[in-house]
DNA sequence: CGGTTTGCATTC
DNA sequence: GAATGCAAACCG
């Protein structure tokens, strides 16, 4: 039958692009309906059968699950369109370290359309983590997916490292406050007003995949506390609490608070093109301001200085390293609090105790 | 926490 | 000799 040679035909060639993994079964499941629809010429209007004869154009948008983050991919940009992710106490909980994870392709993105290491690697653009490795600490498998480049953006250095890395630490910090944080990340280009006075998209892309770099990142978050009781389980307001913001992707100091990038989320959803939390009920568009119930405070200069010495100190491998931190500190006219104190006598401790290392060559 | 670069070893 | 891997040093 013609039919199902078509069918043949058109399910190879979408595996192989995809390396046959777990998303090309998804593909392939789409051409099954497709298929199954053309088996039924009796239902299907002459018309459609005709426009349709060598299928439709794929767009590649489909969900993709990770083992703790989940994304849509967009191909023309070779960045997500958006990547969803759960936060718990619990789940921040662990030992995972990014020293083994490396940024890599997607191996399920097909080969035309995944970016590359080179096409950041001098660009002047960092590798900015839409789904963070910091929220996969439970998970060295999990951290490690985070590092495919479907869940990278290009992002200004400075952005990445400081605002937005604060942003996400606040994120964390909601974890501690409520049982449930959904995030939802993504890039955005945005419209600018020309000389002309009329609105224009200009992004740059980069290397010779060309990746697209935003002009803005966007971040939704949703937070809920579970019903206290049976009797409030119906409430589905209870708890429940939403912020959406945008940042511009350059470099943001210390002076802007984040309630000055808060958005509506209508006014996010016209913008990106998205539609989040589609399953809620009744609707997002009356769920309480997460700036009103919680601080939406990020980390002050002297907080996040502190934040970074102590994370210095933590992995500090000599007394050299460990004091130059602690001194660095100091340079920046901030007393190191309790927390640290006690983390740097520990960290001095323990290489003290630690054999000195011998340099024995022949 | 978020990143990059460099240097030296290993490997086919 | 190019490609890969890893530790260490660097920065905000």
């Amino acid at each position: 039958m013609a039919n199902f040679k078509l069918f043949r035909f058109v399910g190879g060639f979408v595996c192989g692009a995809a390396l046959a993994t777990g998303s090309c079964v998804a593909v392939i499941k789409t051409y099954q309906q497709d298929a199954e629809d053309q088996r039924k010429p009796e239902k299907v209007p002459q018309a459609q059968q005709d426009i349709g004869r060598y299928g439709y154009p794929l767009a590649g948008a489909e969900i993709r699950f990770y083992t703790n983050h989940t994304l849509s991919y967009d191909q023309a940009r070779k960045t997500p369109r958006w990547v969803a992710e759960h936060l718990s106490y619990e789940k921040l909980l662990g030992k995972a370290d990014r020293k083994h994870c490396k940024f890599r392709p997607d191996p399920s993105i097909p080969e035309p359309f995944t970016a590359h290491n080179e096409d950041y690697l001098g660009s002047g653009w960092s590798r900015g983590h839409m789904a963070p490795a910091g929220d996969n600490k439970s998970s060295q498998q999990s951290m490690a997916e985070t590092f495919y480049l479907s869940n990278i953006v290009p992002q200004n250095y400075e952005n990445n490292a400081g605002y937005w890395n604060r942003l996400e630490m606040y994120c964390r910090d909601l974890a501690k406050r409520f049982d449930d944080v959904w995030v939802i990340s993504g890039p955005l280009a945005l419209p600018e007003y020309g000389v002309d006075g009329k609105k224009t998209v200009c992004y740059k892309l980069l290397g010779k995949d060309d990746v697209a770099v935003p002009t803005h990142l966007f971040k939704v978050i949703l937070v809920g506390n579970k019903p206290v009781s049976e009797n409030l389980a119906k409430n589905q307001f209870d708890g429940l609490a939403l912020g959406a913001f945008v940042v511009p992707n350059q470099p943001i100091g210390f002076e802007r608070p984040l309630t000055d990038f808060q958005v509506s989320l209508s006014e996010l959803e016209k913008m990106s093109g998205l539609v989040f939390f589609p399953k809620m009920e009744p609707t997002t568009q009356s769920l309480p301001n997460l700036c009103d119930k919680d601080t939406c405070a990020l980390m002050n200069l002297k907080e996040f200085t502190l934040y970074l010495a102590s994370r210095k100190v933590g992995s500090a491998r000599t007394m050299v390293k460990l004091d130059k931190s602690m001194a660095e500190l100091m340079e920046k006219g901030i007393a190191p609090d309790d927390y640290l104190l006690k983390l740097y006598q520990e960290k001095k401790k323990e290489l003290e105790n630690q054999q000195p290392k011998v340099g024995n060559r022949p």
